[in-house]
DNA sequence: AAAATATTTAATCATTTGATTAAAAAATTT
DNA sequence: AAATTTTTTAATCAAATGATTAAATATTTT
């Protein structure tokens, strides 16, 4: 029974709010103390959070007090944890298949040139958002379904074109014929993964994070230099 | 006040019940009804579900019902939620960690052989423990100091030797110079991401489970193959 | 089988946590 | 500047959740 008042309530009282704020927000300017308005300063506290410690371990009191505001404020902007993460989401999730797709997709550049180009922005990104990786795969392993559209959107555009061209590189004997599914699993799989495994890998090399982000500037040239190699050896997978 | 009513009851009690457990229980044998004990119930479940879905997003009223038994009997056992993790881990964190160190410290093998033993075992493990590195990977990340210890013991065993190794390997011109570390992240890299990112690329590629797993069985001997190009491609990194 | 010990459970507690409300403060409009 | 609207907060609520207790049941020991 007070599962059913607290519903109506929330039903009845919430969108008024929401709707309060929607008019207005447009208009209003960033508050006087600090640079960035309160709905901001939210988001970004939630993003930081959110993309540090995952949607179940973090609390929406932390993310008010990181955000130097009152928990309720939270509530009035955003209706719900759940509404929050989501807009958070939608925006770590296009970010991270941004940097892959974008260059996948682009211009008449050969695969080679494609993953070149690829490996450095990419490294360039996460070396600035090296939580991004392990929080969107967490998240999308969580509740799979749930980004199922979003993954088809986001992906689908440059995905015909990729295995064509992957396919007739190979045919035209300009590269050795490789599954795509294998080259962009390498792909990524050389440039994110360290990102992923960062805190063991730190641990076992016993490196600092100047160290790391390093490693990871040698590899925007050594990952180019592998995927050419692998497109060169005599491995030779059946191109499905 | 309620706080510390509460730290001083569990002090007292519970304790106590655990070291009544502890009396019997090796002479117990396993339950009437089920074959596994409760005790061993509530491990399997227990891994199962903090595996799944990570330490805070798992309920330990969940974990009582998926091992069918009451919630109390859990804390009966195990004290306390993190108690319970802490168990669960840490037998995750060293089948994650053995995977790679046992083949990497063993015998007099060349590193290439090393590499394709590890590859192939690895592989054939995870294919059956497919949620294991994300897990591990994010609870690490989610408290890095908790599990340095850990990591320096696992590892440090095998580590001095492996880097000797493929440091003379260099040397003596069998393979092209390369940095252990970059070495490691590649090999782990092209076998464990793939089952990091598991859902998106599935989705991307539109294959089903079975057919994932005919991937990453074709990868048993693809990833040795290009670890061999890689190590004798015109790479040449400092060895640091 | 009686006594002692171990196991299991239903009921309950205290805290945490997401969410709401009503009222004060600030900003904007008239 | 008065009225209106928007923004912000303190206080509070209800549900979820980890944990405990006391009693019942089963098992082992004597």
């Amino acid at each position: 029974m007070a599962v059913k008042a607290k519903k109506s309530i929330s039903k009845k009282v919430a969108p008024a709010a929401g709707k309060r704020k929607v008019a207005k927000k447009k208009v209003v300017v960033p508050k006087g103390g600090s640079d960035l308005s309160a709905e901001e300063k939210i988001k970004e506290a939630a993003r930081k959070l959110f993309t540090q410690k995952g949607f179940a371990a973090t609390r929406t009191r932390d993310i008010a007090q990181e955000a130097g505001i009152n928990l309720a404020l939270l509530n009035y902007y955003f209706r719900s944890k759940e509404k929050l993460f989501e807009i958070i989401m939608a925006e770590n999730f296009k970010q991270f298949i941004r940097g892959i797709s974008v260059n996948l997709s682009d211009e008449r550049a050969t695969i080679v040139e494609k993953a070149d180009r690829i490996v450095k922005a990419y490294i360039d990104f996460l070396t600035l958002h090296p939580d991004l990786p392990l929080f969107v795969l967490n998240e999308i392993r969580g509740n799979p379904s749930r980004f199922a559209k979003r993954i088809d959107e986001e992906v689908a555009p440059m995905r015909t074109l990729f295995l064509k061209q992957i396919r007739e590189a190979g045919k035209d004997g300009r590269i050795l014929p490789i599954d795509p599914f294998h080259f962009i699993a390498n792909l990524i799989g050389l440039t994110v993964f360290p990102f992923v495994a960062r805190p063991i890998l730190q641990r076992v090399t016993g490196t600092t994070d100047e160290q790391f982000n390093a490693f990871m500037q040698e590899r925007k040239t050594l990952v180019p230099d592998w995927i050419r190699a692998i497109l060169g050896s005599k491995a030779l997978p059946a191109t499905k």
